[in-house]
RNA sequence: UGGCGAGUCGUCCAAUGGUAGGACAGCGGACUCUGGAUCCGCCAAUCGGGGUUCGAAUCCCUGCUCGCCAGCCA
């Protein structure tokens, strides 16, 4: 429980004080109650660390439950799915997982009860003609003629809907409340419905399934609920939620609303997204460019930054669109300080140090993560022919470019001093290697008579060099609100062309032959990667790349062309 | 023209009658063997109009804008 400093969001506020009010005897019980229908995404980590967090700062447990009332569109496969989900970003249920489905035979007992009481009713309309009685957002709705049905007929019929003796669609219970209410969540909303239908945990021993508004209210009480927390759009259905509960006169948990989470340049409903996979935009639900936990997680990003996103990101009522730079900015913190460095090179230039011989070779100290000291150093081989990106190297060097050109002077990292002495191109004039000298003093990256030499740049021995792939990716949309689709398009028509660059033969050091599956890296001077699971094979491990390292440089080649012009 | 909810720097979140603060982004500088990291600084906001008060982002009135709701989905 939260000591020195208040409550950081008004649901932390509400639960402090109901706990200092020694409501429910001071304890706190959440939940977090996924539909198991698809895969997590972004979205759901702010309401997981919301459930989660809440519990385990207030002395509290959180349960998770699987809402699985609709046999329609639930798997088991979506269950283990969001299992593995939560469990890496770090939150464990122990023995607390819940289904729904346990409660189907107490949920049906308290529906005999409402009917008993006069409270629900058998409605024998159609979908359609229960859509015309329910009015409109400025028009009360009609009672329905089923309406005046006496206990002893609606037990009748609900027994036997059951039972099975009436098809699917024919019926339904309702519960009575009030067809004028100005909630239309209000207006004889119905309780039950017939499915005939398999259930993937409880088979055929249901043929009526609960709605949620009925369902979800009994699994919190049945659980001994305290805070249910649950996104802006239910606010409408707390009227409902709390009219079970009092009719039932059972343990009322609160329903507490908070606004979900939006990000920039994506988007966050199943719907869309399962579109994106049918649709072969992606490669998957994991695929890295997905925000689901499973493709995210693919690309790099620790579970650790998306709880510190989260926590950044805060919670509070109103609708908001998150900058997903605040999402970059939150891996890169966690990523710079535990990531080990290497060398690649993405677009390679060859240089050939002349007065370097022929098969000379020298093994370099190169350390492993400056942010960490225990990370210590290794070897990396140096030689006469060497690779460097060809972005480092200009003909003509505009202003502030502090690397390669003709004549100049820079370091290779942890190596040596190189100076550009020649420059080779072929018949189109395009620079196809470079001819450069070294100095020997500066073995090791610096000089005695420390002389200063601003720019360095990394490097890979062509004769050491090994083959990795390197998968650059960007973001899926081009434009910040993807919604914002033009003239009679869609979302779809904002995807980003270049959301995905494969570099299938990029050299680099011997050393990232030997990465382990998952493992976390920073290719120094370009980003943070991490080896796919997937498509990695031995002694070629396939690089995501998580997200580039700040760029100031670009910045200002950008400011540049922008003046010049 | 029904009901519910929300309006604070570009973005996200604070301040709950007493100096509008933090984070990200942006801009400038220092430092640097990653143009990375780090450090310092700057820019920048209370939806409008009334009112109450010594004092209002906060309370009252009024207007405006945005979101959600008419599944036998959740």
């Amino acid at each position: 429980m939260p000591t020195d400093d208040e409550p950081r969001d008004f649901i932390r506020r509400k639960v402090y004080e109901d706990v200092r009010s020694g409501k429910h005897g001071g304890k706190v019980m959440t939940r977090f109650p996924p539909e198991p229908n698809g895969y997590l995404h972004i979205g759901h980590a702010k309401a997981i660390c919301l459930d989660f967090g809440v519990a385990e700062e207030f002395g509290g447990k959180c349960n998770l439950r699987f809402d699985d009332t609709n046999p329609t569109r639930e798997e088991t496969e979506y269950v283990e799915a969001i299992k593995e989900d939560i469990r890496w970003l770090g939150y464990y249920w122990e023995d607390r997982l819940y289904f729904a489905s346990d409660y189907f035979g107490k949920m049906y007992e308290y529906a005999e009860r409402l009917v008993e009481m006069g409270k629900a009713f058998v409605c024998d309309l159609s979908p359609e003609e229960v859509r015309e009685y329910r009015g409109t957002l400025t028009e009360p709705g009609r009672n329905s003629p089923y309406r005046n049905r006496t206990p002893e007929e609606n037990l009748d019929l609900l027994r036997r809907m059951k039972a099975g003796e009436f098809p699917e669609g024919s019926r339904t219970l309702r519960a009575k409340i009030d067809m004028a209410h100005p909630n239309m969540n209000m207006r004889d909303p119905a309780i039950y419905r017939i499915l005939h239908r398999s259930h993937h945990r409880t088979g055929d021993e249901w043929c009526i399934y609960p709605m949620y508004d009925y369902a979800h209210c009994l699994e919190d009480s049945i659980e001994g609920i305290t805070h249910s927390l649950c996104t802006l759009e239910f606010e409408d259905n707390r009227p409902l939620y709390d009219w079970f509960l009092d009719q039932l006169d059972v343990f009322h948990p609160q329903q507490i609303e908070f606004a979900r989470l939006n990000l920039t340049y994506t988007v966050l409903s199943k719907r869309k997204l399962s579109r994106l996979v049918e649709n072969g935009v992606v490669d998957g639900w994991d695929d890295p460019r997905m925000p689901t936990l499973s493709g995210i997680r693919r690309r790099g990003y620790t579970a650790e930054s998306i709880r510190s996103f989260v926590d950044k990101v805060g919670v509070a009522k109103r609708e908001s669109t998150v900058d997903v730079g605040l999402l970059e900015h939150c891996v890169r913190e966690d990523l710079n300080r535990r990531a080990t460095r290497y060398m690649a090179v993405l677009d390679p230039l060859k240089v050939v140090i002349e007065d370097y011989p022929e098969d000379g070779e020298d093994w370099l100290d190169f350390v492993n993560n400056p942010e960490d000291e225990s990370a210590g150093t290794r070897k990396v081989p140096f030689s006469r022919e060497i690779y460097v990106n060809r972005k480092d190297f200009m003909m003509e060097p505009p202003r502030k470019f502090y690397r390669l050109s003709p004549g100049r002077e820079v370091r290779l990292r942890y190596a040596y001093y190189i100076r550009c002495e020649d420059v080779v191109t072929d018949r189109e004039g395009n620079v196809v290697e470079l001819r450069c000298s070294h100095d020997p003093e500066s073995r090791g990256g610096s000089t005695p008579d420390g002389r200063k030499v601003r720019g360095t740049l990394h490097w890979v021995s062509a004769r050491h060099a090994v083959t990795v792939e390197a998968r650059l990716y960007d973001r899926l949309f081009g434009i910040p609100n993807p919604m914002k689709a033009p003239e009679g398009g869609t979302f779809m028509d904002n995807l980003n062309p270049d959301s995905l660059r494969v570099l299938p033969e990029v050299p680099a050091e011997p050393a990232l032959a030997s990465l382990g599956p998952e493992d976390l890296i920073q290719l120094e001077r370009i980003g943070y990667f991490h080896v796919d699971p997937q498509r990695s094979r031995e002694g070629y491990p396939v690089l995501n790349m998580t997200v580039a390292l700040r760029d100031s440089w670009a910045k200002i080649e950008k400011k540049l062309s922008g003046h010049g012009k």
